[in-house]
DNA sequence: CGAGCACTTGAGGCAATTCAATGATTGTGG
DNA sequence: CCACAATCATTGAATTGCCTCAAGTGCTCG
């Protein structure tokens, strides 16, 4: 399929884009060499440090953006504090709503992250003239759907444990997508983060890593590099099928 | 906006989709007469009672389906039994995935239910020619998306009490949109579904039912018949700002 | 009227939280 | 380079909110 997409020459790619991670996996595969050039005329990359957040709750949304590399967490809040971790993205994902004006969470650098970003009206605009740049983000959205609906399942039915090896096995399965036995990586989120993200609180969290590093399910050094020497018996934790 | 909608004669318009509300704001109000008709050739209408599974998880599945009336719970199961409903569709959302062979979840009618199915690559080609129709059903998941990710909220960070608040107003709130106080309505769910969908046991959920009750934020009669006399009042049991 | 089902209510147990203290790591200024 | 504070994570003890198990109530339907 990756065969059939055009082989122009890459000089018709606009600079920026060229060495660009969401021209293949992202949005932008969608677009021509013309598209992409309008595009990046008006687009700007941007490094975020860890912590850094890109858009609150509710806020107007001006830019929409790929992530280049590094995580972000998306989390909504209530009105006392409680907060939960709705979404992570991942490079290449897409980030932002186009033709909608206020964020319905707020979305934060977990990591240190690149983003590269351009006006929200600019891509609507392109979407009502590039379909197959619609059918690109609504196939993203539908992703991000099932892997929320995922989530709600662990949320709503899996016990402690059951929570951190399921976010270990995401983790390790999502940062780098060929995981296999004896796969090591940092985990891009604190306990903290953990906790909003699963539910539970920090102490939970930091209890269950150490029955899963006692029943060498993982190895942690630093508190934020894992090993995992057996994918299949994390999962097996994890209470997934 | 609906003003620009073509004003073409009924007559136009298929016989079976005349009085059809999905025309309105569902999926089909992004299509010509012309490709109506060439949809409600190929169209069917189901009555689902209570109880009858759509399509299974995991299954293929080679239909789409707008609901007509009633609601449709989405659910995800563990290997062990236990399961979580991920999400609720009401008349008239679109039910199905294009462009993906398995459904995710399973799908099943909660309430008596009726149905306007359709072949799934026969929409996945008129999704290639009326990039509007792509347009609406991305529309769609962008606002399943937004619910999935609240009830992610609701599932990891509140209490029994607010859990089961929250499922009443989203009850109240999407069965009869222009709910005011003094509202009355019958649920959809029994309390094993409520349960599934609150991640809670039928015990707690009946035990706040219970409570809710005796603070007189709601009444209920016959089980499944509830009023409630101040939806604020209700809000705020759900912790919603 | 009795069987079956859905729901409620009660008693006791346990998993996760809360509260509190300690340990580890990182960064800062002397 | 060390002392110190600050931040983040771990561990322990006590509490509690929800679950489990069990019994009871109230519908619906043959």
């Amino acid at each position: 399929m990756d065969m059939q997409r055009s082989d122009i020459h890459s000089s018709d790619i606009p600079i920026v884009c060229r060495a660009c991670e969401a021209r293949h996996g992202g949005a932008c595969s969608a677009l021509s060499p013309q598209q992409l050039g309008e595009l990046s005329k008006h687009s700007s990359r941007r490094r975020l440090q860890a912590g850094t957040e890109v858009v609150g709750q509710g806020e107007e949304m001006a830019t929409c953006a790929n992530i280049m590399r590094g995580v972000v967490k998306l989390t909504r809040m209530m009105p006392d504090g409680r907060q939960q971790i709705v979404g992570l993205q991942f490079a290449p994902d897409f980030l932002g709503r186009p033709f909608a004006a206020e964020s319905p969470h707020s979305a934060e650098a977990a990591t240190d992250t690149e983003i590269c970003t351009f006006p929200r009206h600019l891509l609507e605009r392109m979407v009502t003239r590039a379909p197959e740049l619609e059918h690109r983000l609504h196939q993203q959205v539908l992703k991000e759907l099932d892997e929320a609906r995922d989530w709600m399942l662990t949320l709503g039915r899996k016990n402690a444990q059951e929570k951190v090896a399921s976010f270990l096995f995401l983790i390790a399965t999502h940062y780098d997508p060929e995981t296999v036995d004896g796969s090591a990586f940092d985990l891009p989120l604190s306990r903290a983060d953990i906790a909003d993200f699963l539910g539970l609180t920090i102490e939970t969290v930091s209890r269950q890593f150490t029955k899963l590093r006692k029943e060498n399910v993982i190895r942690i050094e630093n508190n934020r590099h894992v090993t995992v020497p057996d994918i299949e018996r994390l999962q097996q934790f994890a209470g997934i099928d």
